[in-house]
DNA sequence: CCTGGGGCAGCCG
DNA sequence: ACGGCTGCCCCAG
């Protein structure tokens, strides 16, 4: 049985974990799929102030522009874990972005 | 490149 | 429950 979380928090995180391994969002991406599309900052606080750590890939969200954006543990972690998934990153930009960018839509 | 403004949820007192 | 502060943002100038 699925756990719907109905927190705004609680989406995001799901969403996050929806995302594809070499996969990668934007954090208005997510802000739409809830119909928030002003929402992106509160997307960015959710998976900061995020409980779920390990569970939830917030490395897998970047900026719009495909800019790695900030990152709680260090902005070079998110990148190195990116590269471990195979998203090449290029002075702090997804390389291919578009390419690489999962939709929830 | 930098600055200012907008809009929204989470956290704390 | 309320108000103020913060932030992994976005957009326009």
């Amino acid at each position: 049985m699925k756990f719907v979380a109905k927190n705004f928090k609680g989406r995001v995180l799901e969403l996050l974990e929806k995302i594809p391994r070499g996969k990668v969002t934007t954090y208005k991406e997510i802000a739409g799929a809830l119909k928030n599309p002003n929402a992106s900052r509160a997307v960015g606080n959710a998976c900061n102030r995020n409980p779920n750590s390990p569970k939830v890939p917030c490395h897998r969200v970047v900026g719009f522009d495909g800019s790695i954006g900030g990152y709680a543990s260090g902005v070079r972690a998110k990148i190195k874990l990116l590269e471990q998934e195979g998203v090449e990153v290029k002075s702090g930009k997804i390389v291919d972005f578009e390419e690489k960018l999962f939709s929830f839509n």
